[in-house]
DNA sequence: TTGAACTATGAAGTATACTGCATACTTGTG
DNA sequence: CACAAGTATGCAGTATACTTCATAGTTCAA
């Protein structure tokens, strides 16, 4: 049960981020209940696993949609297994896309190095 | 010796993209040599090559900087070897960190199916 | 109890990467 | 030689993902 702030801390987003995830539908705290003098939101640990997702997920490439159609299924019961499993194995594809492209970067990175000695030599 | 049209079909990107990215920096055709009625610019196989390059780069995650640091160099002699390598180094880094980080996603999703499967049974 | 720190909300602004529009000139085909 | 298609240029607009600002209310330590 975390504050914002302490939400921040923990995963190095900036707060404003946060509130924008939040607003986005990334990610969403729920008051405590019984209080009803603010409207504080309280984040549990659903919210950091989502958050570190999240934070690769955009590393590689990925877009807030993309990510949060992964994320909405996250703990969701509401939608088929079939259907969970379709937005699944299309991430898993993109992803062994990726790693493909990044093989094929670090080649070509490589023939350019190779170029560069042999040029200089 | 392409015009920026071809350049587009064989590539696959749009032709404002192709002049957004000259513009940018990223590829540069020139005139050809004589022809002064016109400002058409001729591309040859070495925009095809970085095209491609920045392609792959941009999917997983790369920005239109920090692929033009590696593409600047790419027939350039002006630069030392080691300002080069230490550009290309960088990016080989970033790419292991981005195959790591795609591994872990995989990994988390696998989970992720796992638990539907589990719970759907 | 007061003031610093924290929280919420809405709206405007910024950076990146395009995308489209208007204009104008050039080239190749029937 | 008309005219469709291609090229160049500049500027405005869009989408995504934040980031900043202004305002206002809340909590807690001294």
């Amino acid at each position: 049960m975390k504050l914002i702030h302490q939400l921040s801390k923990e995963t190095g987003i900036p707060i404003p981020t946060l509130r924008f995830y939040e607003k986005s539908g990334l990610i969403s705290g729920r008051r405590k209940t019984g209080v009803s003098t603010n409207n504080y939101q309280f984040y549990e640990q659903g919210a950091i696993d989502k958050l570190n997702f999240v934070q690769m997920a955009k590393a590689v490439g990925f877009t807030l949609n993309e990510i949060k159609e992964v994320v909405d299924l996250w703990y969701k019961k509401e939608i088929t297994q079939k259907a969970q499993f379709e937005v699944l194995d299309k991430r898993l594809l993109q992803i062994d896309e990726k790693i493909a492209e990044l093989n094929a970067m670090k080649k070509q990175i490589k023939i350019c190095k190779e170029n560069i000695e042999n040029r200089n030599s």
